[in-house]
DNA sequence: TCCCCCTCTGACAACGTTGTCCAGGGCCTA
DNA sequence: TAGGCCCTGGACAACGTTGTCAGAGGGGGA
């Protein structure tokens, strides 16, 4: 898959006697026209300078031990060459490629975008760069993706897992590349992770539903192999049982996260002879989708979601906020202990959540009810 | 800054006379421990397969020529030993990294995440990988981040601008980086660049409020080194000059787009004695905070935002969108068709932009105004 | 003046992979 | 059975960099 590395069909190896021909065709295919558009190496800097490969490293690497005026060479014919490192032999070289990969599921969802920033942030102040892919929640795509940044040497792996077993990473692991899971912990081996209290979060927003009175309150959550899913399922059932309150099976919706299919398990929910009174909305794609069904009907309904949403304060959207940013510097900044050296044994972070309440959950069930 | 690939204080050359202390203190030092973990290489797997490492590199890339015998000896060896092909190795060697890189402004922003997302994803049915990194607006991190990028020799490049000289890419240009920039045009240099039509959906966007009766309009954007920013401003001028109307100073405030800044702008056009009706922000962000300094106002002020804004259909802002994956995709498809050779002269692609009215946009000037 | 030491410099190997080319063996044909 | 061809496998160099080590040159002390 990630494979295609230019393969540039290569002239027909057709035999011929002369070795000269053969001697031109090797020369040209030696050098195609864009390896590296034919820049220019530290040999040529060398040559240009008059001085030794050697002491273009130095130059270029700040090392000491380089007189004045032969520094000032190099520089000069750095500068005239247009040369520039290649760090793929650097790394190659060094053994270290001062660069760490993040696999999450969807860049483009607003809770990864402040996540995987604050994972750039850490790595810049380690002086690496931060590749980063998404796994569209499919966890062949996601293996595929932390393989192939592992067979590009990344010192440090961090990954929100899509699947649920892991242990394809334990040979790279095992081989030094620092890993950390985010947001839901590894499947089926033993590794740091860094994670939001989904149980909590969801108990305690429940919680709060019931405390403002409601007694029948639905729950839509994302796919049932989605750890936080059933996590906060989980809390979900814990503060309905502390409440004493049964919970009908109707109530409970698990399912993919598309608009449609949210949309139908909230008319449903709030629908019927016996509706539920509120709503606790398992992430922040179904609080969306929930607010836009549930706008405009004649009996509000409470709702508090799981994660924050922009704009949600004007809105007055109650909502267990959790701290994407948090997440992912505690989770770099333990991938960097690590690269640092320090040997632990591999821990579970749980990061606090918070209720924020701002109207939508603190309306109160119709008197009817 | 991006520089500190281990740099493992090497033990201090005392000199010592037995060649054979020395021989071992290099053996010791050729193979750190974390040198890749010490990983097996194809060598290794050669060996405990009894093979050439020529065949080890075929079955590994799948060329043909290996009998189904020599194959299965050479996988289970790969298996046993946990074998993993070092890219940087291959990449040193091929001279292309199938990898990109993207230079943008934050990742945390919401116009962003599908922006990247969409590069990613043409980056992958290409086979190649992202390498991301955040400028935050800052010309130098910008250039230096571009720069890492081509030390690594990613294929190609793509860049939201932070600075307006460019010149810096010249060599990596010529040297063969592909490089496109997205949003805004590049600074003094010839380069492909896709954009947003700023110009146009300002104009539309501001011709929308007068034609709902506003002869005072407000423009609030960001800071006027951002090449957005000013088209922007142009576009609210042309409309307002179209419609014969003087633009007074105090009608106008470009700067930082922090929420404190924001919000006194607004504070300050739609108070004092002669306040603007209406309101154009130049961007997302303005857009969120001019709504939130907005709410709860007596008498109500119109709204145009350039970008759309999830949940802006609730809350019922009219906009100006665009489409941020387009503009990635776009970019990266450009970026792409350089890759695979086509020449072409550098060129402008300007996507459309939509208005979105939604209510904020359509709110009439009050009659006393 | 000679020797030692220190500073600066460069030759060389190695990192792990792939492209080139050659060799050996088996098979087919004459 | 010999000759030629194809198929498989392996030796070797090269990619561009950095670590090691040795040599050249200069200065200072005996």
């Amino acid at each position: 898959m990630l494979d295609n590395i230019t393969n540039p069909t290569t002239a027909p190896t057709r035999p011929s006697r002369k070795t000269e021909d053969l001697r031109t065709v090797a020369e040209t295919a030696r050098r195609p026209e864009h390896r590296y558009g034919n820049r220019p190496t530290m040999k040529d800097v060398a040559a240009r300078a008059g001085v030794g490969l050697k002491t273009v490293s130095r130059v270029v690497n700040g090392e000491a031990g380089v007189t004045p005026d032969t520094e000032r060479r190099v520089q000069e014919a750095i500068e005239s060459l247009g040369f520039r490192r290649n760090d793929s032999a650097r790394v190659l070289r060094k053994g270290r490629t001062a660069s760490v990969g993040l696999v999450l599921e969807d860049l483009a969802d607003p809770f990864y975008g402040p996540l995987s920033r604050a994972v750039e942030e850490v790595a810049r102040a380690h002086g690496a760069l931060l590749i980063n892919g998404s796994s569209a929640e499919d966890p062949e795509r996601e293996q595929e993706l932390a393989l192939a940044l592992c067979a590009r040497r990344v010192d440090g792996l961090i990954v929100i897992p899509a699947g649920h077993d892991h242990r394809y990473l334990e040979p790279e692991m095992k081989a030094g590349v620092a890993t950390v899971f985010v947001d839901r912990p590894a499947g089926r081996i033993d590794a740091d992770a860094v994670l939001s209290d989904s149980f909590g979060g969801s108990r305690a927003g429940v919680a709060h539903l019931i405390a403002h009175g409601h007694r029948r309150i639905g729950f839509i959550g994302d796919q049932p192999r989605i750890h936080t899913a059933t996590e906060r399922l989980r809390g979900y059932r814990a503060a309905m049982e502390e409440a004493r309150l049964d919970v009908e099976d109707s109530w409970v919706s698990l399912g993919p996260t598309d608009p449609e299919r949210v949309r139908e398990a909230v008319t449903a929910m709030v629908s019927g002879p016996e509706p539920v009174t509120a709503l606790f909305a398992g992430n922040n794609r179904v609080t969306v989708t929930a607010v836009r069904a549930l706008a405009g009907r004649e009996h509000p309904v409470a709702l508090v979601g799981f994660d924050d949403i922009e704009l949600a304060d004007l809105l007055g959207i109650t909502v267990i906020a959790q701290d994407a940013a948090a997440l992912g510097r505690t989770a770099a900044e333990r991938l960097f202990r690590r690269l640092d050296g320090i040997e632990e044994p591999p821990a579970q972070v749980v990061l606090k959540t918070t209720l924020i309440p701002r109207g939508s959950g603190e309306i109160p069930p119709p008197p009817s009810a």
